[in-house]
DNA sequence: CTGAAAGCGCTTACAG
DNA sequence: CTGAAAGCGCTTACAG
């Protein structure tokens, strides 16, 4: 033993694995990256040898010497809306298959603090980004774009040359939903949100031009500068109550607000759907379940996670992406909170 | 310019702010991590020149070279259960508000996975692991043990000398319920639980000893093998109407289950509290403002995230801590959902 | 209180 | 297809 200066972990390193294995470390090193100039036989003496000694790859020297970790940014905006937890576990799920780690960035809706997740988590050289709608701010998009790293964006489907999107048409959404409305004989709608998300203002926009087509008279617009709960739904439905009695079908953009306004409407026993048709937005698991049931359009963000997941790592690999812009749809899944005798079928 | 090998990756490295400020590195370095030995008003003048040529240190170079990496690695059960998303905010502020990366674990209530991910993140060299319970398997303790970490439990509050643990008891929660119900007149008692979360489990126990307290008749219990959802609520009410018809207390190990089963009452036209009384756990924003208000066990969860979290940065900083099992009580929140008329003040 | 040297554990960039 | 050398950007361990 030289005596030497000793500031090693303990753990067992390439140089062990190589030593064990007879090569080289670098070429211990391409064995167990797995790139293809390493003979079959002498690949596999390496991988046994690892597997012999114990070997676990130190991330941190990877990605001192590559300038790339294995792992992904994911941003997300939310995770107290039950919507993004479904979406997240799927893309944990692929990308954990592909052993990626994940760098979860939750920013509440807020562009600054997306901003300093990208720049906090830039430093860790990830392999990719994972976006959530597009408005991030300029410095944001610059540091993405100045990173060179591939990124795809969940939710909206842009038309941006060179940006991968998964989504669903937002307003295509909102669009069926009157239809729906409409077809089952309302006439008076009201579109009810809260502040969070750019995406209900697109549901809206899709809601009043259906409306508007049909000759109609626009929707009335309700909007709360606070996060959707149930609390703010059942609030919003008294409001529709005193200041706008005349209406007869009620759009709100997200499933908890429906939630509240039908428990308000049964305490105050107002029927559903007689009185109101109520339609909500994503179809939360616990719509389905409601008394009375609730309608709301089935979003695809597990699908869009998956998804997103998937294309993602086929980017990071060079591998060819199937579009630009993978529009995955939607369901309108009609219940009885919209189906009141009256109505004709939609 | 010398001829030389260039692997640099561009960005400002502590050498670049050495040299403008005039010191060497190991001083700047030792400047940026705010070591007390440099003199103030150089290590004033290495910030300055840090800031001036926009220098982020490189976390991967850091890691390896001090074998450590300001990270902590948390460890959830589930975020499909809406009761850990608060709990998780508020880890995240306290953590990131220390400028500490998070590694996030979610082992959907499966040791080996719980394992799988200490297993994969230890070899990110965190400064310290949040867990929540302490069912991890005698691999994963072990792992634990053997890495030396400053380790915080979450939930459970714990015996063993040397862990540090906040949570609440879930007996005394349990038993809590038991009394509220027994006070209002209710005899015939259920507890009703899908099958997840071994603290349930302390919830039935707390829920029976005080029911035997009373020289009451034992609590009928219902499991299922399946998560906790707003539909397997509504079946398992359906269960207790078909086979259990005398009961008239009824109490959920989740409010999700609560919830489904006053949906489920609504449609069938059953009256509550009337007919049953019905209690859930962990108050989620919903139960408030169901029809009728559910009665639930507000617990501390946003508090043991945010304590958690505080008292995992002292171990790691060396701090002492206060206790090393805290416990953060709960609180009976009484609603229409168990008050009936005919019933006595709890 | 400050610094020159060595080392952390990998991969890149050349050679052959 | 395999390897010797150098380097990634920081911090530890000694000195002084």
């Amino acid at each position: 033993m030289k005596p030497k200066k000793n500031r090693a972990s303990g753990r067992p390193t390439l140089a062990d694995v190589a030593k064990r294995a007879g090569v080289s470390e670098i070429t211990a090193s391409r064995a167990m990256r797995g790139v293809k100039t390493v003979g079959p036989e002498l690949a596999e003496a390496v991988k046994q040898a690892a597997k012999a000694v114990g070997y676990i790859p130190d991330p941190a020297a990877r990605a001192l010497a590559s300038k790339r970790s294995r792992s992904i940014l994911v941003l997300i905006p939310a995770l107290s809306n039950q919507l993004f937890i479904g979406m997240y576990e799927e893309i944990q799920k692929a990308l954990r298959a592909e052993d990626y780690e994940i760098f979860l960035g939750n920013y509440h809706y807020d562009a600054r603090q997306e901003e300093k997740l990208i720049r906090d988590y830039l430093v860790y050289r990830p392999s990719g980004v994972l976006l959530t709608g597009n408005e991030q701010s300029a410095a944001a998009a610059k540091m993405l774009k100045d990173s060179g790293l591939p990124c795809v964006y969940m939710m909206d489907l842009l038309e941006t040359p060179g940006t991968i999107s998964i989504g669903f048409s937002q307003e295509e959404a909102g669009a069926a939903v009157a239809r729906h409305l409409i077809a089952t004989g309302r006439r008076k709608l009201a579109y009810i949100a809260a502040q969070l998300d750019p995406r209900a203002k697109y549901r809206g926009q899709g809601f009043q031009r259906e409306i508007a087509r049909h000759g109609l008279e626009p929707a009335i617009e309700l909007r709360a500068p606070i996060p959707s709960s149930p609390g703010l739904g059942a609030d919003q439905f008294r409001s529709i109550l005193g200041e706008y009695p005349d209406r007869d079908g009620l759009f709100f953009c997200n499933d908890d607000l429906a939630w509240g306004a039908l428990m308000e409407a049964s305490r105050l026993q107002i029927d559903i759907p007689e009185r109101f048709s109520i339609v909500g937005f994503n179809d939360l698991p616990l719509s389905a379940h409601m008394a009375p049931r609730l309608t709301s359009v089935k979003t695809p963000l597990d699908e869009i996670g998956r998804h997103g997941a998937v294309t993602l790592l086929r980017l990071v690999r060079g591998q060819p992406v199937e579009s630009a812009c993978c529009d995955l749809g939607f369901e309108l899944k009609i219940r009885e909170s919209s189906l009141f005798s009256g109505g004709a079928a939609p």
